[in-house]
DNA sequence: ACCTAAGCGAGACGGTACGTCAGGTCTTTCG
DNA sequence: CGAAAGACCTGACGTACCGTCTCGCTTAGGT
């Protein structure tokens, strides 16, 4: 968890903290501000100070609580996506994956895909970035995935003698790779012919 | 004013353009210095200001040429990418694909793979670096993909029933994933991982 | 005289001139190009690449005939104010003088003014500017009125034992040094004034 | 002004300043950094980015003191010429005019008089020049000799009848006409000259 | 009737300085 | 005593002109 947890949370164990107390309001705001600035101008292009001065901060109590423009991002962005791309539970695994892919294509074809688009390619600069994005945004998700795949092996729906890992990666990247590279479309039919193509090898038939 | 209309119009409506010509020396020194810059510093870190110094002109000479950063780098790097990548020809479909996609990974484990990564990145805040990106290097390597597949499927090795565009993204897109969000090595192995459960699908058996 | 007069008559001096002409229109071009943009914009905002671009004509079309700004200024600005300077006969020095003012004093309230004022600004940074409009502006004037001095010494309206530089620099300068530093209105009663304070002095009584 | 004013008046309901306070030895610096540069190479050639350099500081901490080259000039140069050029008190009014005129004449052809004539010069761009040098400057000397010329009055040593601004102007002038068109030397005879034309008219006698 | 030298408009050249922006740090005052 | 505010220095931005230098041409006198 970024610094800003530990040092709100460890001088409350104590029932007295010295000095000034940090504004809460300040914490909201500045987290409002940099969301609504992702949305508005992308990552590279959203700054602290821009961002300090939506919120009506001073840049020192950003870099505070953040150490830098990537951990702020996290959480303003990153750390609160969750529920929407559950999967379903229908009982058919392929099923689960497609509709669960479904609602990652609607999502990446949201302006908030092109946030996600923006952080990857921020990240590319700062790996701190991606580090941030894989464990709050991605590992969640393909451990969920993890799962349902394992459920479809004990099912005996799919082959067992394949790297999960890797058929995440052939399932899920490319719609990283449209939402990057916009070389083609995102839709459910591109959805249903990536299912085609991977998971027709490892049909259990 | 009689001369100078003339003397305007006239030579133009002819072929080449007014004026001193653009010194294409200083045109390779620029793209020599920003791409040795680009794989000593990456593209963040990148400045006009340094690559003009370095190839010893001034910042407007760049400017004139180049309207951002991301152009520059585009004729920079993209430019000369190519003959590295191409599809062997062993008479086997899978196997062409296989050793072009290892010659692949080779370079996304070099320091040029860093620069597409952060080409990519950057394109996310500037779509004319992806359409770049698109044209000058994507493109022709998906045409050649494209074409050993059809060869493919003109010898029945694999299934004729499948859109190509969307094979080429099963394959390829697991290397870019992996390329851009660092979860896991690219490796031969991983390769040989993806082609298996991609092409295992479209076997014509 | 400026170094383009030389140039071109000195050739010609010689009875072969080789090579194409100067263009005279571009000559006049570039001076009524010069002279206007010099009414609007004063002597330092003036720029040689904005008078070509006016005048419709290149750089060294410019450069090639004046070595600098101030030498176009010179001869765009200064060598035609003379007619409207000239000293009256009246039969009276003072008389003659005072009209004289007048018209100097109209002068400088005129946008005219403000290019005098903006050329001797200009010429603090350049000797070459103030010695051209010494020689092309202010000596022959001062010539003038020496001779309408002298004649008044003549005359014995005058006194004699009293050197006319200093009395010329005493009746002009306050006109200059509130055309420069605006502390005052330039008027015909401070002309007035000024006379008074000066030539009640010099009075033959 | 979204900012500044809501936050600083809500918790500044106090009475100072939040914030770290101006660095005044930056302050001190580059005055005299620019003092130091003014001398030098004068006005014109004066650049903001040479007086940040030598004085160590960025340059924006210049633009945030001063709004642009010739505020930062007024103070660095203007606020702090006074002393030398006080009155002395004779008891006789020519005389200490005279005195005074020789200083300042010694003054004139000294650098400073240099610098003095490129801020004139520079100010006939800069309208706000001007005014801080009346006002910083030339006013303050004006009003200490129209006292001067006053006692004298009073002392009935010289005619009440004339308009004082005009005989300042009428003393001062030829100083600063021949400090800017270099026509003719600034000597103490040249005082002598000019005391005794436009004195001579003034004697009560 | 050709040379050939100098002119032409156009615009790129290496530079310098501009005034701005954001970065990340430091210091004061206030709660 | 620490949070907040804002000035600090740095460094790069992209622009405007500088004065010079090719370009491909035109012009005209001297061979």
């Amino acid at each position: 968890m970024p610094k800003s947890s530990q040092k709100k949370t460890e001088p409350c164990t104590g029932n007295k903290a010295p000095g000034r107390p940090r504004c809460p309001e300040a914490h909201e705001k500045i987290l409002k501000s940099a969301y609504e600035m992702l949305l508005e101008v992308g990552f590279n292009d959203l700054t602290i100070e821009g961002i300090a001065a939506r919120a009506g901060v001073g840049k020192p109590t950003i870099y505070r609580r953040w150490s830098n423009k990537a951990r702020l991002v996290i959480d303003a962005f990153l750390a609160e996506t969750s529920p929407e791309l559950s999967f379903p539970d229908t009982g058919k695994v392929k099923e689960d994956i497609r509709l669960q892919m479904y609602r990652l294509v609607n999502l990446m074809n949201s302006p908030r895909g092109q946030v996600i688009a923006t952080i990857i390619g921020g990240g590319q600069a700062d790996s701190e970035v991606i580090d941030a994005f894989l464990s709050n945004w991605l590992f969640p998700r393909r451990e969920d995935c993890s799962k349902v795949i394992k459920k479809g092996m004990e099912r005996e729906e799919i082959r067992t003698d394949v790297d999960i890992e890797s058929v995440i990666d052939a399932l899920y990247s490319p719609l990283f790779y449209r939402l990057l590279l916009k070389h083609g479309l995102l839709t459910e039919e591109f959805v249903d012919e990536i299912i085609s193509i991977v998971m027709s090898g490892l049909d259990k038939s």
